[in-house]
DNA sequence: TAGATTGTTAATCGATTAACAATC
DNA sequence: TAGATTGTTAATCGATTAACAATC
């Protein structure tokens, strides 16, 4: 159980949260058994590489029965680092700052929100779900003092490299970041990116092409 | 430049908004010029796999040069189609649909916002950047009627696949989805997920792997 | 011309799929 | 026991990297 998984490749570990996702309805569903055959049928990934991806983890199944659902559940979750609470805050408390902290699984899944920041006087001193806006200034204290782990950055792209400055000073140990923007940390720092927009422009490209075929 | 290229893999397509995002850059500090190699130091590509890449559309470069900036940036930009205007609507006028009307890039690369739909009478009426924000039940008809190329879903997962239907027999191209379901289309349409609890999930399991080598 | 750097082929590496023996 | 399905090895496929001739 606290065996580390260097030797899994990306591809796999990248994985991970669909299965878990499918498996969470599965049990809403009242599912309790699945197969790799079946579950590849919902979840789109051939069977074989759905056992050989959850074997980088161990054997979770069961040969002529298949995998039971709440278990894998679990231990994907817990692969994920799901069972335990990380405490985290937003830099940004525009709507994309509210959106995140009001975000169903990230209040679910153990992603405490301890703070917002802003540099809008306006959001200053208002709060998100009994969640204080701090004024920006206060960011590198406030996350010194109160041991949190994850930086979450959802200002304009301009600020985000001295948001992320101040947040590694102040000994952040990852960064979840949507600017659109590479940021630069030292080496120990572990960042997470969602560009939107590039999303956003494989989108454009397909439609475009889609268009030039039809 | 009519071509289409479906025999270009989409590891080679994904990279390519990163590409656009460093030339924008280049551009931005007045570099005119830049070799493969450069370009490696820069954006993390190895130079080799950027002249591999970059020859899947035509050859940009110039031997013993390298590739004009500002003809490189013009030419992903319109490989990624976005050297034309796309019709959109937001559903789910929330924190997440504000945010995204808003959003800097989805203004500036062409794609024109012709409303927001939301279920709450709250919202409805008002408007977003000028925007009406209209009641969901008129989505079908205001999509069909202007010609809607794009719907953006903002909404809670509950209802994502309902909305997708709707946007489906409205005659809708693309469909940029939030939410956090994978959507069931027929087969001409095209899905593109930001999947952002994926994206936290990695975080935290990358967190928490590095917790248990600390 | 000499130096630089691309375009492109060949070699390597990694990820996915197929196959099947092990076993519940 | 017979049927089902995993775990795991081997085969295939695809993507990345290395190398270098072409050429600006």
């Amino acid at each position: 159980m606290n065996r580390d998984f260097t030797d899994v490749s990306m591809a796999v570990i990248r994985r991970l949260p669909k299965y878990h996702r499918y498996l969470k309805d599965l049990l809403d569903k009242e599912v309790y058994r699945i197969s790799s055959r079946e579950l590849s049928r919902l979840i789109g990934f051939t069977a074989s590489q759905i056992r050989q991806d959850l074997n980088c983890f161990g054997g979770f199944g069961q040969q002529g029965y298949g995998y039971n659902v709440e278990e894998l559940y679990k231990e994907i979750g817990n692969i994920l680092g799901l069972n335990r609470v990380y405490s985290t805050v937003i830099v940004g408390a525009g709507n994309l700052g509210q959106a995140i902290a009001n975000y169903p699984s990230f209040v679910k899944y153990g992603f405490e929100l301890h703070g917002l920041f802003d540099v809008n006087p306006k959001l200053v001193g208002m709060k998100i779900r009994d969640i204080n806006i701090y004024d920006v200034d206060e960011l590198g204290t406030f996350v010194k003092e109160n041991d949190i782990e994850i930086g979450i950055i959802c200002s304009p792209k301009e600020v985000a490299q001295d948001i992320t400055d101040t947040l590694c000073k102040a000994n952040i140990k990852g960064i979840w970041n949507f600017a659109p923007i590479d940021l630069k940390v030292p080496k120990d720092i572990i960042v997470e990116n969602v560009h939107v927009s590039e999303s956003l422009f494989i989108l454009s490209f397909l439609l475009n092409e889609k268009s030039k075929r039809d």
